[in-house]
DNA sequence: GTCTATATCCTGATAGAC
DNA sequence: GTCTATCAGGATATAGAC
């Protein structure tokens, strides 16, 4: 199941049957794993009236990289904006991508596995997706950052790097999750195994951490 | 130029000939991109050849991963072993992985998009790797953070959530460089731009949070 | 708009001569 | 061990009837 799912019972167009098809398939297989054919099969139709709405796979492709991260960055966007105190702010960030990431973990895969095919498409989208937003979810971050900087509540950093390292602490879980369960094991640190319950206590530590990182104290 | 560099000049036997080819092309076209011509003509043999050394594509692969951690896992042990002291020992593995990931910033999208295949093989090639290793790496970087808090360095905190905040941390900003870029243009915090300054900034930010994070001051 | 049938291309893999 | 020639399958895409 997509994270992007309409209220059922919904009239829905063709076109919008097929996208969301295409984005299960791509999202699952990859750009060279996915199949016309496993689409046309999903949306319930036949392989030529996929190409009769959308010219080419790679059209298709296109628009799904589109909505999915459309879809990611409103999901953060709604979570975070309105949250003026620093610890919120963080907190509600967090929260929102190792949550989102855990229920949907092929989405930050789809988008690493499109910047290994070189990025260029992902860029003008990235571009696109946060022109639309006003203020984009990227400003609202950064001025979370300064606006704490300026308060004194935490030490003078570059929010460039903190969005790095507070996006890579959230997404490593869900992506790395197989190499992760592997190294836990070998090093014993992962017994049986309630993973509701360790993903909240991913969530605290990623907080603990990057908070007790930066906060003056 | 993958970083698996023999010396040159050196006698090669056909079989590392291939599986260098390989690795390169596994590497920059991931699973469903590369192409067995492409790989023989890296080799500068013919495809049935390539058939007659390694029976499938599949084989070839499999073989790819499993040198590509090796590498890696061996870089990150070469670097990181020794460093009795819980700063250094930090030092050290961010330095490592920065470094290597942004000189070759396929190999984590490559695992990555191995990953997203499903990652029964990478775990079950980890679990080779490592076994290979005494003691193996991850049981290094276990014990400097568990010997860090028994002296009282730093607070308590699960050695497991610790080590992925500090890998996803590293690897983040080589997987998702055009991503970055765009942000950061975006929130007008990277101008023209000094990579190879950014990267020691970004080292530097890396240690300083982290540090700061655990640290008992 | 929707289907059946098909074109065209390209892939991994092999047969078989040398 | 190395090559030429080729197979069998599966991919995207389209032609053309309805």
């Amino acid at each position: 199941m997509a994270p992007f799912d309409r209220g059922s019972g919904e009239e829905v167009s063709k076109e919008s049957l097929i996208l969301e098809a295409a984005m299960d398939e791509f999202i699952a297989e990859g750009w060279g794993g996915a199949r016309m054919q496993s689409i046309a099969d999903r949306a319930g139709i036949n392989k030529p009236l996929l190409h009769y709405y959308f010219r080419s796979k790679e059209k298709l492709y296109r628009e799904t990289v589109y909505r999915v991260m459309e879809y990611f960055f409103g999901v953060v966007m709604g979570n975070v904006q309105g949250k003026d105190n620093f610890p919120d702010f963080l907190r509600s960030f967090i929260d929102t991508v190792v949550d989102e990431t855990t229920s949907h973990p092929r989405i930050p895969l789809f988008l690493m596995q499109e910047l290994s095919r070189g990025g260029e498409a992902i860029r003008s989208i990235l571009s696109d997706v946060l022109g639309k937003q006003n203020p984009p979810v990227t400003e609202v971050m950064r001025d979370n950052i300064l606006r704490a900087m300026e308060r004194g509540e935490i030490r003078q950093v570059n929010p460039i790097h903190f969005i790095m390292n507070l996006i890579g602490s959230c997404l490593y879980y869900a992506m790395a999750e197989p190499m992760i369960m592997e190294i836990g094991k070998q090093i014993g640190m992962i017994g049986l195994f309630d993973k509701k319950a360790f993903i909240e206590e991913r969530k605290e530590a990623i907080f603990t951490l990057l908070y007790h990182g930066v906060a003056n104290e």
